[in-house]
DNA sequence: GGCGATACATGACAATAATCAAGTGGAACC
DNA sequence: GGTTCCACTTGATTATTGTCATGTATCGCC
């Protein structure tokens, strides 16, 4: 990738677009590129933190193993988004690990740019303290899905989130392959593909790596439904 | 409760330690404390946030209600924990409403307090995002825990989570009851009865609401084996 | 002491999801 | 064209959990 394409990239990332130009170029000054294939890992939890990430292009899953020997997707990250940002700063240890899902590349900002930056500017700990509040947020949503929703209604909000428009019809492309949707939703492929099944019933069609959605405002619906109605609905 | 007191407590939180003296006291100068009864609501998912919290006694619950009306209790904070830090510096709404589940005190640190100490220190903010960092990693444990364990084994690491030593045996008292402890590992008070009864088998006994763990060792074994095994060794 | 309220336990049943096993259907390769 | 592999689907069975109903112990209260 041309080299003036990944640093817009990155500019636009959450957690550079608010920083002054000449923070920004100091930053990316001091940051280095990397390509991963597909399946290689870019660190592992327990490894010391010292940089900050920034996908510019792919995907790069965060995972967990947990004692037991089961894998939880945290998260899946997608061009221009960062993470790392909280771990980065003490140099703790990573609590999980990364690895590419497509190939892919990343930018690597080490700690040391950003807490300089930190002292030039004190409203760089602002901006850097919201995109981890961003990371917080989406940690919290998904535990409240994991805790409050069917597997079903789950899949719906995947598609939703994944969906530009909020009503009438769309065609979405499925951004990874489904073992890797189901990690991500906390359920085993099987679980995922009968899901989709069910979903028929509320207009949404998949074929290969498309997902057709009828109405997006009844998925919606059957979404935020409480469960038990939505079984009745479906009878 | 006493004006000393609960400064100390205040001062040995997590988000407080590590700040120079002066700062520290500067904003102790500029926070308030209220006290709440079992039940009341500190705020509501939604609101605008001000101020960071220190819990100086008692717990408090943050929850989440998704648009299905399901309650997800995202963490309960005990005494000389902190939360909000993220959220409060750029007036984000909250993501999570907080209710105290005991009678309880609480700090309110505005949000401008630490902004200004900020501004002084630069190091200030490195702290902020440990703190907020330490949040972060326990939602992905959190995460882990519901997407690769089985209901008892999420009891079990609450259990061990909650026990001072590391081996032998040990009697915990509950920190509060056990609809909420339910709430918190994802389950119905019913399958939290059902998770206990079934961890007899491995040396745990629930009297009210103490628990009593005669193999410390053996109960970590338990949560971090793998969930086929566990049931071959339950035969 | 008796009364009712609350918190918890237990049992029966339904529903949901995991597991194991077999099948389908496309894409790549020869 | 056919073979093989892969990702995915489907089916059958079992396990786990939620739901509903009921039982029981403890506590405050009169």
């Amino acid at each position: 990738m041309p080299n003036e394409r990944r640093r817009k990239i990155a500019q636009n990332s959450l957690l550079l677009k608010s920083f002054p130009q000449d923070i920004q170029d100091m930053i990316l000054s001091m940051s280095s590129w990397r390509e991963y294939d597909r399946g290689e890992t870019l660190f592992l939890q327990g490894e010391t933190a010292q940089a900050i990430h920034i996908v510019t292009d792919g995907w790069v899953k965060l995972y967990r193993i947990a004692p037991n020997g089961g894998e939880a997707v945290v998260n899946v990250f997608a061009k221009g988004e960062s993470f790392g940002e909280a771990v980065a700063f003490r140099g703790h240890a990573y609590p999980v690990s990364a690895e590419a899902v497509t190939s892919c590349e990343v930018m690597r900002i080490p700690s040391v740019a950003l807490l300089e930056a930190m002292r030039k500017d004190p409203e760089i700990a602002v901006s850097v303290l919201a995109s981890t509040f961003a990371h917080l947020h989406s940690l919290v949503s998904q535990l409240e899905q994991l805790k409050a929703q069917t597997g079903p209604q789950r899949v719906a909000e995947f598609l939703l989130e994944h969906c530009e428009q909020d009503s009438g019809s769309c065609v979405i492309t499925l951004p990874y392959d489904k073992f890797l949707i189901a990690g991500r939703l906390g359920m085993k492929p099987e679980s995922l593909s009968r899901s989709f099944a069910r979903l028929k019933t509320v207009g949404v069609h998949i074929n290969r790596n498309h997902a057709a959605i009828d109405d997006i405002e009844l998925l919606r619906d059957y979404s935020e439904t409480d469960p038990v109605e939505t079984w009745h609905k479906a009878q």
